[in-house]
DNA sequence: TCTCAAATTGAGAGTACCTCAAGATAGCCT
DNA sequence: AGGCTATCTTGAGGTACTCTCAATTTGAGA
């Protein structure tokens, strides 16, 4: 690649990581172009479409981002750490309007950012199953049901403002087990 | 009003009808005015606006659906009936995406529409008050959120499919006094 | 310095929103 | 019946955005 086009390449990255990272991955490519000085052709160019563009600005920072939150997790019991979990990832995704859509796999089409997301999932499932076997998660929720409960909490997320706490906390208390023993 | 002003009129609000209900209220206003023989520029003369249109199209529709919703509501608890008025509204939001988009809000500045919204979400917080008396619904949940529950209820049908009524469950679940007496 | 592969541009086609000046016409009035 | 005008409709045009591609510019090796 010559001299010139590794320069754009990383400015047009850098100018994405920062128009996501504030908009959210529905950021216009023209600002985008505009930030890095080039035209919106250039991008096409280099990074053949959209998804590309956010693959390659935003997968790296979305993956860490994921890593933390499953670092940040904590708690003695399966259900706590379950908790936990999808706790750490809302107030990731709440700080990161990028990071949420990455969650809420808005753009289905791009490849590592789909992977980030299947992760961050896949992490639901084992805890979820793991507070199964345990017993404190109710045995009729399915481990599919959990990819639908993050993509709803991301929702809540992008309504903007804290009560996605509070829908979360109904969301986990109707999938304890407690209630159910009656 | 001139004749043929009456008869445009009315083939745009029986185009917008269907439109609307096929595919929400984000139906292209071009495709509606292609349906109703007329172009773009007559409906904004004729309804000012997007949200002008849809208030003329959908709201006396939508008033009625919600009153279905509403005597829908069966039980013979407190809390009964609140699930079952939230299921039932929720019914009726799966089957026509123009009145999921009136539940939900979409357009806030179509007034009439509004209107309807707020009607929903008001029969929802009495109900929801009810339940609270009674001591079948947690102590700590605030009529507010009943509202924010419903939008996201209307985001889970806007996915499409039926696994909204699973996630409501979860909810209605969580809303529940129960496991909170442990 | 010359050359050409690589890189970039910007115009253009497509989608949708909304506006407005100009042209068409319904229907009252004579 | 025919003319007049207020009413109505049109379609082109501006905005914002996506994506493509032919034409042009430029880096850098020979």
């Amino acid at each position: 690649m010559r001299a010139d086009a590794r320069r754009n390449l990383e400015r047009i990255r850098a100018a994405a990581s920062e128009a996501f990272a504030e908009h959210g991955l529905d950021a216009p490519l023209e600002d985008i172009a505009r930030r890095a000085g080039v035209s919106a052709g250039t991008i096409y160019h280099r990074f053949g479409s959209r998804e590309g563009l956010m693959d390659a600005a935003v997968s790296d920072i979305a993956a860490r981002k994921l890593d933390a939150a499953i670092a940040a997790t904590t708690g003695t019991t399966p259900w706590e750490r379950f908790e936990s979990y999808v706790s750490a990832l809302g107030e990731v995704q709440a700080a990161d309007p990028a990071f949420n859509d990455v969650v809420a796999l808005r753009y289905p089409h791009a490849g590592e950012l789909r992977s980030v997301h299947e992760r961050a999932i896949a992490q639901a499932e084992t805890l979820m199953r793991a507070a199964q076997a345990d017993g404190s998660l109710r045995p009729d929720a399915d481990p599919s049901d959990i990819g639908r409960l993050i993509w709803l909490n991301a929702q809540a997320i992008r309504l903007g403002g804290d009560w996605w706490r509070r829908g979360l906390g109904f969301f986990l208390d109707g999938l304890s087990r407690t209630r159910h023993d009656q």
